[in-house]
DNA sequence: TTAACAATGTGAAATAATTAACATTTTTCT
DNA sequence: AGAAAAATGTTAATTATTTCACATTGTTAA
């Protein structure tokens, strides 16, 4: 289990939560080719991505549920757990706070930023919002390691490098202004907008 | 100008929208160095994507910005512009609907759906809220072709079937249940929670 | 018991995406 | 004018990812 792929550790993190469901329905095994089903992939790529791992299913009953989403646990998951910040409470901050709430045990959204006065000190999903001056101080003592970054497209270089300076560690930019990173801080940048702008081009070619 | 790959189609979409801040900024031309420094990408990739759409730029003064714009469009936009809703009209769906208002003028967002009654009526950045049971109806009258879905994760399958036999040609799912769409129609799907446990994964490990 | 089947595990091939290397050309400098 | 520098355009090499092909092995059924 040397280097695992950018894409299998994503679709480890997605084999997960379909497996997650499937416990609660009180599955204890599961082929490969479910799991595929599932997620709209081959049944090779879900045994090789297993496979990396370094899992072992059982010949013909297919993979223990259970014991695979502990083990896919032991590998995404950092044992102490990870505390997040959100910059930006406005639509989408407050979308995102929204699906973390309580859902990952170890990866808890502990901070919300924003600039208006007015969602200062209030609390979002039961996490308090601090005025973006405090930032510094409040990813310090919350030992905050990864931020979330959903202020307007703007500002978000200025919040990114405050956030380096802040010494975190890694940073999800959702706006569609990227934003530069020393090498040591892990970016990863989504934009809608490109997303649906591919969308309608390959609507239209294919 | 055969098939563009998948990533180039992405980048295209960024670059034209660097491009444009420059173009309002007042610059007429740009290296691909440049381009690239925004991106954080090399100066060859984006070379190379911009010979694979068959622009060439001019030995030592770098791309024309407003051509490259010009050509970019010619490649991803469709002339006559495309129609697309957005189901679910919660944070995330304003957060969507926000972002698009007014930006890509061959992109618009005709309408939204949500079951809400209260919604239902009302108009979100000027786009009028219709109830899920209208959606066959409306994206015929208004001829949508890619739809959004932004509800809630367990809804999402059941709103992707009726885009489907709605004869939607694009779906772009931001729900962590992946959805099964015909083949003709095609499918992006974004997780919010897998991108932020990708961060997690990384910022532990290099 | 033995043959057929249905699953996993994996080396090797194929495909997709990125990066390196460099030829070419215009501009600038001496 | 000629040399050096700085940019593009592109072939080739490399790296990353997916898929194929098939060996292996429990399980079921004749």
């Amino acid at each position: 289990m040397k280097h695992l792929p950018h894409k299998t550790i994503e679709r480890l993190s997605q084999y997960r939560r379909a497996l997650l469901l499937c416990h609660a329905k009180g599955m204890t095994h599961i082929y490969s080719h479910e799991i595929a089903k599932i997620q709209h992939i081959t049944a090779v790529q879900v045994r090789r991505d297993i496979m990396l791992i370094g899992y072992t299913g059982t010949l013909r009953k297919g993979y223990n549920v259970k014991e695979l989403i502990d083990l896919i646990g032991q590998i995404i998951d950092s044992v102490e757990g990870i505390n997040v910040c959100v910059a930006g409470i406005g639509n989408l901050g407050r979308a995102i706070t929204n699906y973390f709430s309580g859902k990952r045990t170890k990866l808890s959204i502990v901070a919300v930023f924003d600039v208006d006065k007015s969602k200062i000190g209030k609390k979002y999903h039961g996490i308090e919002c601090y005025a973006i001056e405090e930032m510094a101080r409040v990813i310090k003592d919350k030992k905050i390691e990864i931020g979330i970054i959903t202020v307007p497209a703007e500002d978000a270089p200025a919040i990114s490098e405050m956030m380096v300076k802040a010494k975190i560690k890694g940073i999800l930019n959702y706006t569609p202004k990227p934003v530069n990173v020393p090498s040591e801080v892990y970016l990863e940048e989504y934009d809608m907008i490109t997303s649906l702008e591919k969308v309608a081009f390959f609507v239209k070619t294919d």
